[in-house]
DNA sequence: ATGCCGGGCGAAGCCCGA
């Protein structure tokens, strides 16, 4: 089973792009952020036509999540627990029916926290332990699961391509990195440093002052697996080819493969 | 380079992202 999550930056501005990448790679779930819609305007039936079932929870020009499956959805759960009063659309989760196993996966759009002396950033790091505290509840099913989206984390040094240029910023800052940890520590693997010890593989780059041909970029879009997942873990990549593409995103797909 | 792009909204210019 082939699992990938992508911040498309508005999906109906990046229909082609994530239509031509699904024929292309075919992934089994496709988890997208920032979709930028309300369900009444979101590309159903584009994504029908592919052989894909949709969920979603929108929002008007902000934010907004999606899970795409070959296979029938149930459980769905469209926001995360922890704060009633949260009117953003960042959280969605799934029990995936993919017949004899099953697996539960969640498209994630963490805040972004900037700037740090602003509310955005206690905003994000109540979001984390939110996170946190729902992953761990997660893990009592003994399910395998992925939690996969944009993070806006940089968890480690090596994973920007300047780290003292980037060290104050909400992505790279202690408070968030510990947070990003805490998952760590409750037995989640990122799917992508079980596979890959180097440093310098992004997932995102600016649009502005040519940053993806300098390949001045980030890694903030994870895949986070429980450990019965992490079990069946065959590979992690990240395909950099859609953000070289007219129309582009400014981040690009991440997948892993587990086995059936 | 805390906005140089790019998208949404809505019909010009502001809000937002990382």
């Amino acid at each position: 089973m082939k699992i990938a999550t992508w911040n498309v930056n508005s999906v109906r501005a990046r229909l082609a792009n994530v239509v031509h990448w699904i024929e292309e790679f075919s992934p089994d779930v496709l988890l997208l952020q920032e979709i930028k819609t309300v369900a009444e305007t979101f590309p159903n039936s584009e994504f029908e036509e592919l052989g894909y079932t949709c969920a979603l929870v929108g929002q008007k020009s902000y934010n907004g999540v999606a899970i795409l499956s070959k296979y029938p959805m149930e459980d769905i759960k469209d926001r995360l627990p922890g704060d009633d009063t949260d009117e953003q659309a960042r959280y969605i989760e799934a029990w995936i029916d993919s017949g004899s196993s099953g697996i539960r996966v969640a498209s994630i759009y963490l805040p972004n926290g900037n700037p740090t002396d602003s509310p955005k950033f206690p905003y994000k790091l109540d979001w984390m332990d939110r996170l946190d505290s729902h992953a761990e509840s997660l893990l009592k099913y003994e399910e395998p699961v992925v939690l996969g989206g944009d993070y806006n984390v940089i968890p480690s040094d090596n994973d920007v391509y300047d780290p003292k240029g980037w060290a104050e910023d909400a992505l790279c800052r202690p408070e968030t990195r510990s947070r990003f940890r805490a998952i760590l520590y409750l037995g989640y693997t990122d799917a992508f440093r079980a596979v890959h010890n180097d440093a310098g593989h992004y997932t995102f780059w600016d649009y502005q002052g040519r940053a993806f041909e300098a390949d001045k970029g980030l890694r903030i879009d994870h895949l986070l697996l429980s450990p019965q997942a992490a079990d069946r873990l065959k590979s992690c990549d990240i395909d950099p080819l859609p953000r070289g593409r007219q129309k582009a995103s400014d981040h690009t797909p991440i997948w892993c493969e587990l086995t059936d």
